[in-house]
DNA sequence: TGGCGTCTTTACTGGCCAAA
DNA sequence: TTTGGCCAGTAAAGACGCCA
C-alpha cells in the first residue's frame, strides 16, 4: 500500500520486509481454514526465555508456583502434540517470523553500537592512550559470564572476547523487547496472508488500510488524521467486515476498540452497516468475556469474537474435565457454545467467497 | 518549492504492580 | 487470584524547520 511519507522504513520490523517474511513462509499453497491457526502459531507463537514454554499468559503469572505456569505447561504439551512436534523442540517451529528478524539484527547492532563508541572516544581522547570503558561491560554480568568461559588459562577469552560474549547477551536480552511491535504489525500482515491463501478468498482484503479507500467510507476533512482500520475484509458487494487484530489486550485497550468502532460509524457513508469483528489470540477469559459481551449504543460492540485457537483455551481452562470452572471461564464456555466467541477457521469459512 | 533531517505523536505489545 | 491501569521499548507516520 502506497504511504504518504517519503521517509517509508525499509528496516527488518517495517512493513516490507514483514510482508516480505510471511509470503517467504507461507508460499504459493493454499490454506485450509481448519490448519490456519497452525500457521499462525508457527509464524508468531513464542517460548517464554524464563520458563522454556510456550507463552499464552502474562510472563510474572506463569512462572513456577504462580497460577498460570500449570495451564502453560499443558498449552505447550498440546500444541506440541497438535504441530507434531515433541515438547523440547517446540521452540525451533514456532516464533518464526521473530527469529528470522532478530538472528540477524542483535549482533549487528552490537557490533555497530561498540564501533560508534569507539569512534566517539576517539574523536574525544584522540592521542590519549588511557582505555575508556565500552558500552556493555557490566561488572555484575561479567562476575557471572566470565568464570563460565573461563575454562583453563589457555583457552581463556582476551578482553575484547569476553566483551562481544557480555555485548551480545545484553543485545539478546533487549531483543525482547523488540517484540511487541513486530507481533502488533505482523499479526495483521499474517492473518491478511492467510486470507489471501484461503481455497476461495474473498473479493477484497487488506491490512492497515485507509479507512475512504474502503468502499462506502467517506474521505477524512482536510487536516483531520487519516484513518485506518487493521484489517478489512469486503466481499465486493455490500458487505465490510472492519477488523480490529490484537494479539493481546489490556483494560486501556478495550476502550480503543469502542473508539475505533466510534471513528468507523462516523465515516460510514452507506445506510448498509459495517460488521466490526476482533481476532485475537488472548487467553484470559475475563479479557476475553469483557470484550464479547461489551456494548456500544445499545448494541453488543462486536459481531463477533474470533480466537486463533478456541481448543486451545479448552486446553488452558479445563473445560473437558468435568471440574467447577470459576466465574469467568465458566462464562467463556457458554460464549463459545453460543459462538459469540468462534475459532479462527469458523471466521475464515464465513468470508470465503461464496462461503 | 521540494528535498531532507529531526523531533513528536501515535499505535502496537508484554511486563509489572497495586488494589480489589 | 484476578483485575485495572500504567510503563517501556519499538516502528511508522506526521509535523516542522532549514536550505539550496
Amino acid at each position: 500500500m502506497a504511504r504518504s511519507n517519503s521517509n517509508t522504513s525499509q528496516g527488518p520490523f517495517g512493513q516490507p520486509n514483514r510482508v516480505r517474511l510471511v509470503n517467504q513462509f507461507l508460499g504459493l499453497r493454499t490454506i485450509d481454514p481448519a490448519n490456519a491457526w497452525k500457521d499462525v502459531y508457527r509464524l508468531l507463537l513464542w517460548i517464554d526465555t524464563r520458563t522454556g514454554i510456550a507463552h499464552c499468559y502474562e510472563s510474572d503469572k506463569s512462572q513456577p508456583g504462580k497460577p498460570w505456569y500449570p495451564r502453560s505447561l499443558e498449552f505447550h504439551e498440546w500444541v506440541s502434540d497438535q504441530l507434531g512436534i515433541a515438547p523440547m523442540d517446540l521452540k525451533d517451529h514456532v516464533d518464526w517470523m521473530f527469529r528470522q528478524v532478530v538472528g540477524a539484527v542483535t549482533e549487528a547492532e552490537a557490533d555497530e553500537m561498540i564501533a560508534n563508541a569507539l569512534g566517539v572516544q576517539e574523536s574525544l581522547f584522540a592521542g590519549n592512550r588511557k582505555k575508556m570503558p565500552v558500552p556493555g561491560d557490566d561488572p555484575r554480568l561479567r562476575e557471572i559470564v566470565e568464570p563460565l568461559m573461563s575454562l583453563s588459562p589457555s583457552e581463556r577469552l582476551d578482553e575484547d572476547g569476553i566483551n562481544s560474549v557480555l555485548r551480545k547477551v545484553y543485545a539478546h536480552m533487549s531483543s525482547e523487547n523488540k517484540r511487541a511491535n513486530l507481533l502488533g504489525r505482523g499479526f495483521e500482515d499474517v492473518l491478511d496472508g492467510v486470507i489471501r491463501r484461503l481455497p476461495a478468498p474473498p473479493e477484497h482484503h487488506g491490512a492497515q488500510t485507509v479507512l475512504e479507500t474502503i468502499p462506502g467510507f467517506r474521505p477524512t476533512r482536510d487536516g483531520d488524521k487519516v484513518e485506518k482500520v487493521d484489517l478489512w475484509v469486503g466481499d465486493g458487494e455490500r458487505r465490510r467486515i472492519m477488523i480490529s487484530a490484537k494479539w493481546s489486550v489490556r483494560a486501556d485497550r478495550e476502550k480503543q476498540m469502542a473508539t475505533d468502532f466510534q471513528t468507523y460509524n462516523q465515516m460510514n457513508d452507506w445506510r448498509d452497516p459495517f460488521e466490526y469483528v476482533w481476532i485475537t489470540n488472548e487467553f484470559d477469559p475475563a479479557r476475553l468475556v469483557t470484550n464479547a459481551t461489551n456494548t456500544q449504543n445499545n448494541s453488543l460492540l462486536f459481531d463477533k469474537v474470533v480466537h486463533i485457537c478456541p481448543a486451545a483455551l479448552g486446553v488452558v481452562h479445563r473445560f473437558g474435565d468435568g471440574a467447577r470452572l470459576g466465574r469467568n471461564p465458566a462464562r467463556l464456555q457458554e460464549l463459545l457454545a453460543e459462538q459469540r466467541i468462534i475459532g479462527l477457521d469458523a471466521f475464515l469459512r464465513d468470508i470465503s467467497s461464496g462461503g
